[in-house]
DNA sequence: TATTGTTATACTCTATAACTATA
DNA sequence: TATAGTTATAGAGTATAACAATA
């Protein structure tokens, strides 16, 4: 099998678009999750990256999630209402937000990613158990790959 | 390894945060190819769904390439204005357009096709012979699991 | 009246620019 | 003056609603 030819031989369709359209179906998969837990996706991706190590400056976590730092402020402000994160003016420098998770933060962030990810399993497990595998070390490093540009 | 965990113990991003990342990030790759051809996304989606069978409608275009009706007039205007595309009235039913490439809209879109999916093959190479294989049946095989819903 | 294509409008998401407060 | 954060504004992309032509 060449690697632009399916197993049958014929050419297979562009990468891009399987790969964007299969991105398409897991963020649909994941909204009624995130949904039930009054987040949107900008909100998600906050919390799973608010670990144990906090953040010193609001700008370097929208840079680290790939979001505009404008964008990131109401999702903030509805976080920090909620008590999901703590946002405290750093003493060093006022000017800078020390972000950090509260425990009802990372525990919904537990809750929702182990929900979300259930379901990606079910899926999942339409592969055959080594082409999984395969599957999921190829998309851990091209996604690293291709982060990395 | 569990399907929760990396190959080193760590438990694994989302798959829907890799594969959208990824995505993303051919998509990008794509856009100079496109570029240089004067394409954009959806031009090209639609090149690449008027194959050899004619469609006999524009809603049925929309729908195969997974977008609105109305947005790919503008689309198939510029296109038919390039002779890329034919766009003629059913003389069965004067309300229908049928759809169908040019002999130089074949040919771009081959051409454009071969440019990308050099490109991507460029990316797959990083990846051992057998992971590679096994990632390509995996996308192809859940792309279609997850299109059907 | 129903359907195809089209145009006009509104809405959502995102980025840019202007402002404030600290330094 | 420079930087972090915020607010206001504008732009792109998308979907919804109204319209014209044909059946």
């Amino acid at each position: 099998m060449s690697e632009n030819s399916t197993p049958s031989g014929e050419p297979r369709p562009d990468l891009a678009a399987m790969v964007v359209s299969l991105g398409r179906a897991l963020l649909a998969a994941e909204r009624p999750v995130l949904d039930a837990h009054g987040l949107n996706m900008w909100a998600y991706a906050v919390l799973l990256h608010l670990d144990e190590a906090p953040i010193r400056t609001q700008a370097a976590l929208a840079e680290a999630i790939g979001a505009d730092k404008t964008r990131i402020i109401v999702v903030l402000d509805a976080l920090a209402e909620r008590e999901l994160i703590r946002r405290v003016p750093d003493p060093k420098d006022r000017r800078a937000r020390l972000l950090s998770l509260t425990p009802d933060g990372r525990l919904l962030r537990d809750t929702v990613q182990s929900a979300i990810q259930e379901n990606e399993n079910r899926l999942l497990a339409r592969l055959p158990a080594g082409d999984r595998e395969a599957f999921l070390r190829a998309v851990l490093a091209l996604t690293e790959a291709a982060g990395a540009r």
